[in-house]
DNA sequence: GTTCGCATTTTGATCGATCAAATTATTCGG
DNA sequence: CCGAATAATTTGATCGATCAAAATGCGAAC
């Protein structure tokens, strides 16, 4: 494999000087038609492509994302940042830009990398995900003016930073929806299963339940479990539900997780119309025909860097002055219904 | 934020020349003990860090490994490549080495954005995952003499090409080991529902299944299901094996989303201590404890970067002379069983 | 005390692109 | 047909590092 061509190649092999062909590719409208032809051609015949690295020392830019991939999880769970950074790959390519991917151990390790990547003008910007109170990563990235945008809202005190860029799902009016929709269905007691407070999702879901269950004080501590994810949890959370005197006659769940469980529990006590209802719509869900509430990863990753780079552009936008546009997007989540119509897990394990 | 320090900063605050700045980086071996302690002194003083463009634009490597996400998958299987990509993370991390990652829709579409990757001098190797029969991926690698490792053999005719350096885990040790194991464990018939062929994975899982099994010619037909992968697929299969005269006693599927669907048949057929083994250790499985055969996938990547990059080095090896080392690794995958002493999913169903 | 050899350090050139400014070509009004 | 204004293109400098080769220092051998 011979030497790559560079810009000189190209110029001679069209008659034009480097800037020549350099603006072709840059900044195309500002060249004559005819040489732009020309030296296009040239480019394509001897499959000129610009070297990365050169353009990135030279603009001081590198048109690459970082990432941080979160510790793995063994839940179900898990896979909704996998498709997140799936579809952060996808788009990002449409713009013209990359995607480079690490591990930390904690927050503290992450900075370092941050740190590392950064100063090496290895990265222009950093998408973070599974943002919590108080947040170390989002001080520091603000403090030194590092371009960045975060799926999950600012727990905490930074709340109304425009500094911060940051693009979530409303969890809450999520599942107040979908409460709202169960009970217009015939639901008259909405159960559900969360997790321990504080928890920023976790509580904002709890929240939505709370406000569309019609619930008196009472019956919202009656109706609700709480306990920490997974199936196991599930089922024991489910089983403590339905041995109720009134019992729940719909359930909503936290994660796909604890409404797989609920779901067991529930055919296994017969129940085979309760409706369960979980959250993130994973490929287990998909896979039992399990109801879940979906989060629109797609939009949310369009959204994100849109507040990064713009609507259109590929170059990182400086950070936002205050108050021009909005630096921050919540979007609903919308319930994908599998139970009515759709073969049931009863109907297999109570066949 | 000032500008960020550079070699020469670092070498006049240190009294010596870029040289030598750089030879304490990458030889600090050639440069004497108490200049280097100073000029180290000096990198942490100043917070300096080497520019990454500009090194690559020098060296010509980029220390970057490609690694294309294949397609989303809805099943419950996907999650075996998403633990993957996390550990090459991980190790390539340990390594001084990137990750970037891309998706593309297709080999051909593959192609081209590897095309460009390469030419840009973005990105020094590339990983292949899921390869299959005729993969043009491969050939064009070889050709054009880009270093790369796929997780995944060959399947084909280019099976003992030295300059395909490959790892893979194998399936047909693993599920024999499996088999033989039930066998001697009591099982008398053990059935297996796998997938159509031609599968390059998939046929050698059914091979260890035939070699174990026990069985004559007649009894191999009888006792296996072909099929598609899903977890209602699995309902279906497992039922139609349970319903035979001589019904198995165990059950051997290919994938965890197939095992999810045969426990839980079994379990509603009242089966409840019929062993069924999935495939990959998904969360799934785990969650729901099932048995399943485990791939090394710690292995499976320090393999593959060794292949790649060596024992310890992070630099890129040119293409392996032909026969001197070997090109390839086969790592033998284990089970991890879940059922006895665990809690059975049949024991929630049925409780 | 010179000289040779080795260890250590410095200097000049270079990687491939873009920026900023200078230069040349073209258009248009009078 | 000329000169000013604008369009198009070219030239020189630069980004921050490493390579290759030259220069310097230093101890041992003669």
């Amino acid at each position: 494999m011979g030497r790559m061509p560079t810009v000189d190649d190209v110029a001679s092999a069209a008659n034009v000087s480097r800037q020549t062909v350099s603006n072709v590719l840059n900044s195309p409208e500002i060249v004559r038609e005819s040489t732009r032809e020309r030296v296009q051609e040239a480019i394509d015949r001897l499959g000129y492509r610009p070297h990365a690295s050169a353009r990135r020392l030279r603009t001081r830019t590198s048109s690459t994302i970082g990432l941080r991939l979160d510790p793995l999880r063994d839940g179900i769970s898990g896979a909704v940042l996998d498709r997140f950074v799936h579809k952060l790959a996808e788009q990002a390519d449409a713009r013209g830009l990359r995607v480079m991917i690490f591990t930390a151990n904690g927050a503290e390790d992450e900075l370092s990398h941050i740190k590392r990547l950064r100063d090496g003008s290895d990265i222009d910007a950093f998408v973070l995900i599974a943002t919590f109170h108080g947040d170390p990563r989002i001080s520091w990235l603000i403090e030194h003016e590092v371009p960045f945008v975060s799926f999950g809202r600012p727990w905490g005190s930074t709340t109304d930073d425009h500094r911060h860029r940051w693009v979530d799902v409303d969890g809450r009016a999520g599942v107040r929806d979908t409460v709202q929709h169960l009970r217009a269905s015939g639901a008259q007691r909405v159960g559900y299963i969360g997790w321990p407070s504080p928890s920023g999702t976790g509580d904002e879901r709890r929240a939505g339940w709370e406000e569309a269950s019609g619930f008196d004080t009472a019956d919202l501590e009656r109706y609700q479990v709480v306990t920490l994810d997974g199936v196991d949890e599930g089922v024991r959370s489910a089983r403590q539900l339905l041995a109720m005197d009134a019992a729940p006659d719909a359930i909503v769940c936290a994660s796909d997780s604890l409404a797989l469980g609920a779901r067991m529990a529930a055919d296994a006590a017969g129940h085979l119309d309760l409706p369960v209802v979980g959250f993130d719509n994973t490929p287990v869900a998909a896979a039992v025909g399990l109801s879940s509430i979906d989060q629109p990863l797609d939009e949310v990753v369009a959204s994100a860097l849109t507040l990064l780079f713009g609507p259109e552009g590929g170059i990182v936008r400086p950070n936002p002055d205050s108050n021009e546009e909005p630096t921050h997007r919540l979007l609903v989540p919308r319930l994908v219904e599998r139970r009515s119509g759709h073969r049931a897990l009863g109907e297999i394990t109570g066949a």
